[in-house]
DNA sequence: CCCTGACATGTCAGATCTGACATGTCAATG
DNA sequence: CATTGACATGTCAGATCTGACATGTCAGGG
């Protein structure tokens, strides 16, 4: 049910309707933290507010419902975050592709880890770029929260696929070309 | 369908049975890459072998049957590794809990993301160890294919859960307590 | 004023996944 | 020789998730 715990954490951020939550899920945490779409957010958010968790704070133009999270709610996210790591399934096909990586043949090995290597380098590159943006948006002194926090996260995760991948074509030059 | 590609991926490296299957997802893939149960192996063993994917290569005692790779599914697992990343869901509960650290007060931010950082520490320290033995076993000069790549990924990615929590702790240290 | 595209919410069939239940074999220990 | 625990495979109900379908609003450009 981590779904639900996401919704709880970013409407406690700001308070939004179900289609802002979507293009926010879709943005910031569906690259390594948790991905959903909309014909499982809309339902969800039904299903919280029947349980009291959160409520319809503002109704916009075209339908939209904007959500706020109530005290139950923001009780439970609280509980939530420091609850025992649950078991939660970990699904990351990047990484079950670098796991993989060794049931291939040497020269595809080679080339493979080389093209991680410049595309994890290329997106650290990039996330470098947003960080800055963020940084110049930020006025000096202000806290950052999130966004900020998230893109961080992200740039040292790319330089991680980058370096690791590296170090694995180091690995295979101190190997024997021989089968 | 990435669970069909990660058993293709551990049966190119090992002939076996969906039992020895299903521990080494539990301990090699299970953290970081995917995860999945006996009750989903078994039968995703069956559709394989129907789709010519592998085939049972021996029955040992107690009804086992060992599964290795046809050259379809050789075909099929390296035609997947050099696939354009698809768009598989993530799924990182840990990660997730990451992003939404901001959504608690100050007090309690600091308190989780010292627990973070000290709780990944440990399980660093734990990795390394695990290597180290790895490396002691392996003949000198012998190619380490699969656990040690893995466990290499796994000690860097505690590690960068470690300083990225320290960091989010250095921020606060500049933030005012002031709410 | 018409058209396009972003905004906004919803449903649903089918696929996937989880956790519990079920069954039986074999080796080692007492 | 009885018991325990690891080995080994399987099914299934219910939960979750995906991708497609469906519907309508509103702002801006031509």
């Amino acid at each position: 049910m981590s779904l639900r715990h996401a919704l709880l954490g970013l409407l406690v951020d700001t308070e939004q309707n179900g289609y802002d939550l979507t293009r926010r899920f879709e943005q910031t945490l569906s690259g390594h933290a948790w991905s959903a779409g909309h014909s499982q957010i809309y339902p969800e958010l039904k299903r919280m507010t029947a349980d009291g968790l959160i409520e319809v704070v503002d109704e916009g133009s075209r339908g939209s419902k904007v959500y706020g999270v109530t005290p139950a709610g923001r009780d439970e996210l609280r509980r939530w975050m420091f609850s025992p790591p649950g078991e939660a399934p970990a699904r990351n096909e990047f990484v079950l592709r670098l796991f993989l990586l060794s049931s291939l043949d040497l020269p595809d090995l080679r080339v493979l880890a080389e093209r991680m290597a410049r595309t994890s380098d290329e997106q650290a590159t990039e996330l470098a770029g947003t960080i800055k943006e963020i940084e110049a948006a930020t006025p000096a002194g202000q806290p950052h929260g999130y966004a900020r926090f998230a893109a961080e996260f992200g740039r040292r995760w790319f330089e991680l696929q980058r370096d690791w991948a590296r170090w694995v074509l180091g690995e295979l030059d101190d190997r024997p070309e021989a089968d």
